[in-house]
DNA sequence: GTCTATACGAAGATAGAC
DNA sequence: GTCTATCTTCGTATAGAC
C-alpha cells in the first residue's frame, strides 16, 4: 500500500520474502504485486525481464547479506568457537529464527533449478570452504575439516526442513545452539 | 506412449516422481500427462479432482513403500545396528541413491504446504519415534533417544538438499554410510 | 477408458497514455 | 514511474463423441 517511496532495496527485499515462503513456481507475479505494493507493470519497469530479473535480484540481495553479516560473523576476530558462536547467531537472524525458508533449498527445485543451480552449488561450496578454515584453525586436518563443514550446512538445511514440515522452529533452534561444541568436539 | 496398459499403481507411481522432482507448483497436467502417457482427461477419469488427487495418491503411495520397506527395515528382528543398517539401506533406495527430492522437503512449500503439511508433520514425528524406539533398545533414556532420533531425519532431509543443490549425491551416501555408527555412539 | 474439443481463468509479458 | 488496457500462453477443468 505505501507504494510511493519504497527503496528499491526494500522492493527486493519484500520480493525475496516471497520467493523464501512460497518457492519460484509458488510466487505469481500477484503475488508480487501485493507483496511490494507496486502494479505489474510497475515491476516490469524495475525487472525489464520479469518474474526471472526478480529472482535474480533476490538471489544476489541474499547473497550480499550472507556476506557481509553472516560470513563476516564467521571470519570475524577470536577463537573458532568465538567465532562460530557469533556464525550462529547470525545465522539465526538470516533465517529468522528458522521461520523462513533457504533459497538453496527453495530455488533447486522447479523452474528456478534450471536458472540458479549453478550459482546455488557455488554458494554451498564457498560456505563449505569458509567454515571448514575455521575447523583447520581449531585444529583439524583439512579432510576432517570439510567433512564437519558439509555436516554443518546439511544440519542447517535439514533443520529448515524440519521445522518447516513441523511448524514448529525448535529443531532449527536446537541445532544453531549446539553447532559450535559439535564442530569443535574432539 | 505404451498407454494402453499402465496400472494404476504404476500411474501413480510415474506422478510421484514427478512432484518429487519438480515440486507441487511446478507440476502441471501437461507434464503428468506426458510422465504416465496418459491424456488430461484420462487423468480426471482416475483423479476427478485434478491435481490435488493427484498428489493425494502420490501421498498415500509414498507412505505406503515408506512404512512397508523403510519403518519395515528399523523395525525388523536383529539387534540395534543391524536394524540401523537395514534401515539406511532401504532409506537409499527410497530416495534413488539421493537423485530425487523428499515430498517432505516439497510439498511443505507452496500450494502443496496448504493441503498436506498436516500430514507431512504426522510423518515426520512418527518416523522421529520409530527411530526412538531403536535407540531406546540400545540403551539411551527417552530425552537423548529422541534427540538423536530427530538430529536423524534432519541429517536425511539436509543432505537431500545440499545433494540437489550440487548436483551431487555424495553427501547423500555419505550421510548414510556413516549415520548408524553416529546414532548409536557414546 | 481414451480421445477431441473447448471453456475459462490465471499467469507472464507488452504497449501506450498519463 | 505508474496506470489501464491488451495480448498470449499456460494451466486447470469439463463436455461429449467414440
Amino acid at each position: 500500500m505505501p507504494a510511493a517511496t519504497l527503496s528499491r532495496e526494500e522492493v527486493v527485499t519484500r520480493i525475496l520474502q516471497e520467493f523464501r515462503n512460497h518457492g519460484y513456481d509458488g510466487t505469481s507475479l500477484a503475488r508480487l504485486s501485493q507483496a511490494t505494493g507496486l502494479g505489474r507493470s510497475s515491476l516490469y519497469h524495475y525487472f525489464p525481464n520479469g518474474k526471472e530479473d526478480m529472482a535474480t535480484a533476490a538471489m544476489a540481495a541474499v547473497g550480499e547479506v550472507f556476506v557481509n553479516e553472516v560470513l563476516a560473523a564467521l571470519n570475524s576476530e577470536g577463537s573458532p568457537s568465538q567465532r562460530l558462536h557469533a556464525f550462529t547467531k547470525q545465522l539465526s537472524v538470516f533465517y529468522q529464527d528458522g521461520q523462513t525458508s533457504c533459497l538453496t533449498d527453495v530455488f533447486s527445485m522447479g523452474g528456478a533449478a534450471v536458472l540458479f543451480q549453478k550459482y546455488l552449488a557455488l554458494r554451498v561450496s564457498n560456505l563449505m570452504r569458509n567454515i571448514a578454515a575455521v575447523l583447520s584453525v581449531a585444529g583439524f586436518d583439512k579432510a576432517e575439516a570439510t567433512r564437519r563443514a558439509e555436516n554443518a550446512i546439511i544440519t542447517i538445511q535439514g533443520s529448515l526442513v524440519v521445522s518447516r514440515a513441523l511448524g514448529d522452529n525448535a529443531p532449527f533452534l536446537r541445532v544453531l545452539r549446539e553447532m559450535p561444541d559439535t564442530l569443535l568436539a574432539a
